[in-house]
DNA sequence: TTCCATTTTGCAAATGATTTGCATTATGCT
DNA sequence: AGCATAATGCAAATCATTTGCAAAATGGAA
């Protein structure tokens, strides 16, 4: 869909600004951190930014995404996904394939303690071809 | 093994300061942020624990451990394993089981740019009993 | 279209976690 | 005991992120 549309169908006006920050995102094939976003949406405050992003989430639109080094990232959130991240280049690649599902019904069966699951993060760090 | 020898063992200074941070960290049942250390160890700077405990993840015999907030725990690192943590009251539960090997094998075979997997983040949000 | 209430934005300043600089103190070793 | 080195505390810096507030943009009512 596209960036306006997607917006008002959410129910937030769609600003310039939003437009262009999800345009952007849109376009990534990796999740960005506010600052790299703020480089890429010419003339756009850092805060506005993040209100934005916090708004976007807010929505369902679009997803944080955390790695190791503390800074937060965001992407488009489309069908559930995990990275690999190469810890020599930072290069980020989509892993597609996830069942969890088996895996999540094991550890709540070997759980004392939780009831249920609804969520889980799982990244996978490693070296891509180039810096192998 | 205890605490001032395990210091030794691994090539730094056992100093009092360095033996009360591990021993907190060796009695807890879930991960510490810096701040609460402070709160368990009397009398120590914080700056004094945030270098020791990126020393003694430099060492290996602890390691960090990232939810979702942003802060950073730390944890006496034994067997590899993972975390439940309870999205409504912050409860911590520890899970054993972990056959990623299969899974990492099969998404190396998926990706198009990556060549090794060295490791891997999972952690499992849901509902403890209590708050459920 | 004009007007107003509401939302969005930018700027400055605050915040919270973590780090750095530097002087002081403690430690291990000769 | 004496010295080089490492560990500590305190103050101040840093980095990502958030908050307060006033100005600008927007959508809908009249």
């Amino acid at each position: 869909m596209e960036a306006s549309v997607l917006l008002k169908t959410v129910g937030i006006r769609a600003t310039p600004k939003r437009v262009a920050l999800l345009h952007v995102l849109g376009k990534a094939c990796e999740p960005l951190s506010a600052e790299i976003l703020r480089s890429r949406v010419r003339g756009m405050d850092l805060v506005t930014i993040y209100r934005n992003l916090q708004e976007f989430v807010k929505t369902g639109i679009v997803q944080e995404v955390r790695f190791k080094d503390g800074i937060v990232r965001y992407e488009i959130a489309h069908t559930h996904h995990h990275h690999l991240v190469c810890t020599d280049c930072g290069f980020v690649e989509e892993i597609e394939l996830c069942d969890m599902a088996l895996l999540e019904k094991r550890v709540l069966r070997h759980s004392r303690r939780f009831k249920v699951i609804s969520e889980h993060a799982l990244e996978f760090f490693g070296l891509c071809k180039k810096c192998a």
